[in-house]
DNA sequence: ACCTGAACACCGTTCAAGT
DNA sequence: ACCTGAACACCGTTCAAGT
C-alpha cells in the first residue's frame, strides 16, 4: 500500500515500537510485570497514545498473540507445500508447532493469560475476530490432510471415530504437552522425560500407529521425513532451533 | 484430632466457610469477580481476618486448588482399588479423571490461574509443597501401573520409549482435551466435536492401542470394563456425572 | 485533530487502634 | 490475644486542558 500517508506511516512505526516493548515486559516480567503505565514511560509515549492503539491491557496482549499467531500460521502455511505422503505431511505440521514453541517459547504464556482473562469482554472486536480466525485457519488445514488420508486410504475410520476426532486427539496432545512443559516442569522430572519435544514427536508417531495410519512406523523411515521437512521447508528454523538432525 | 480446642475448631469452621463463599464468587464472577474485600463482606469477617487465613488472594485460590485436588486424589485412590488386567486399571484412571472433570468443572479455570500467577511467590510455602505432593503422587500411581504392564509384558517398550514417556503422552492428552475444553469451545465446534469427554476416552484407547498394550481393543471387551469400573468403583459419581452407560 | 498527564477508580494489602 | 476497618499502594483507565 504506497497509498499511505506519512501519518499512517508513522502510526503502524509508533505500534510497532509499542508491541516491541510490550513483548520484552510480557517476557521479561510476565503478565503483572507488562504495564500500561510503565509501557508510556519506557516507550516515551504517553498514556493516552498507548491507549489509542490499544482499547485495554487485554487488547494490548491479544495484539502480541496475533503477532505470535501470525508466526505460527507462517510455518504451517510452508509446512502445507511440504510434498510427500499424508502421514509424512502430517508429521510436517507437528515439525511447524515444534519450531514455533522453540522460536517463541514465551507465547503459551500469553496465550494462559489472554484465554483466562476475560478477553471476550476486553480486547477489541476485530482483533478478537482475527484470533479466531488465525486458529480456525490452522485446525482446518490439518483437517485437510485427514480427509486426504482417508479418501486415499491411507487412514481408514472406525466406527465412532471421524476426521474431528482425530485432529482432536492430535491437538490435545500438542496443547497438553505445551502445558505441561510450561507449568509442570517438576512434574516432567518426576516421569523422568528429559527431552519433552522429542517425547511429543515419539507420542504422535504411537497415536498415529494406533489410528493405523499407513506406512506404519515400522514400514517407513519418518526420521527421513524428518530430515526431509528440517531441509526442504525450515533449513534456517530447524538450525536457529538446535534440530540436531536426528 | 477430639483434642482439639472449641477455639481451633473455630477457625477451621471458619475456613470452611470462607473457602465456601469463595469457590462460590470463583465459578460464578471468574478471578477477577473474587475480591477479598467482597469475600470478607459477604462472610461478615473482616478483612484482616481474612488475611490470617490467606496470605495472600493467590494463597486463597491455592486453598481452593487443593480441595479439589484432594478430591481428584480421592477418586484416584478409589480407582486404584480396581481389579482387573493392567490396561483395564488404567482405564479406570482415566474414568476417575472423567469424573472429577464433570464433578468440578471449574476447577481447571482455577487451575489456569493459579499455574499462571506467581503462585511460586505469592502462596504460602505449605500450600504450595502441598500442591505439588497432590500432584506427584497420581502421576506415581499412574507410572506404578505402566511398570506392573511392563513388568509382566502387557507393555513392550521399544527403543527410546520410557516408562515416563507412556505416563506423559497420557497425561498430555488429558491435560489437553480439558484445555481445549475449556478455551477452544469454538474450535471444538469447527472440530465437529460434540462429545469431548466421549472423544477423549477413544483416544486414550487409540493410544494404548499404538502402544500395543495388551489386551488391544480387538482383544477384549472394553465397554465392559467400564461399565464394571462405574458400577464397582463410582456407583454414585457416574450416576451424578451422567455416565449413560455405554 | 491529536496528544498529554493529572486525576479517578478499583482492589489487594497493611497496621494502628480498639476490645 | 484477637479482631477491625480506615488508610495506603498500585495500576488500569479516562478526560479536561493544552498545542
Amino acid at each position: 500500500m504506497g497509498t499511505m500517508t506519512r501519518k499512517q506511516r508513522e502510526i503502524e512505526e509508533r505500534e510497532r515500537k509499542l508491541l516491541g516493548v510490550a513483548r520484552e515486559m510480557l517476557i521479561e516480567h510476565g503478565y503483572a510485570g507488562l504495564g500500561m503505565d510503565r509501557l508510556a514511560e519506557v516507550t516515551e509515549y504517553s498514556k493516552g497514545t498507548v491507549y489509542q492503539h490499544f482499547s485495554s491491557k487485554e487488547d494490548l496482549v491479544a495484539a502480541l498473540l496475533i503477532e505470535s499467531c501470525g508466526q505460527r500460521l507462517g510455518l504451517f502455511e510452508r509446512a502445507r507445500q511440504f510434498q510427500g505422503r499424508t502421514r509424512e505431511r502430517m508429521l510436517a505440521f507437528a515439525i511447524a508447532d515444534n519450531l514455533f514453541a522453540r522460536l517463541q517459547p514465551h507465547h503459551f504464556r500469553s496465550e494462559q493469560v489472554i484465554r483466562w482473562a476475560d478477553l471476550d469482554a476486553r480486547a477489541s472486536e476485530k482483533r478478537r475476530e482475527t484470533l479466531l480466525e488465525q486458529d480456525r485457519c490452522i485446525i482446518r488445514w490439518v483437517m485437510e490432510i485427514v480427509e486426504i488420508a482417508v479418501a486415499g486410504k491411507d487412514l481408514v475410520l472406525e466406527r465412532g471415530q471421524s476426521v474431528g476426532g482425530v485432529v482432536f486427539s492430535l491437538y490435545s496432545m500438542v496443547i497438553g504437552s505445551h502445558w505441561a512443559m510450561l507449568n509442570f516442569p517438576h512434574l516432567l522430572k518426576e516421569m523422568r522425560v528429559s527431552e519433552p519435544f522429542e517425547s511429543l514427536r515419539d507420542n504422535m508417531q504411537t497415536m498415529l500407529d494406533g489410528l493405523r495410519w499407513r506406512p506404519l512406523r515400522g514400514e517407513w523411515d519418518y526420521d527421513q521425513t524428518f530430515q526431509r521437512v528440517c531441509q526442504e521447508i525450515f533449513p534456517h528454523e530447524s538450525r536457529d532451533a538446535g534440530f540436531a538432525g536426528g
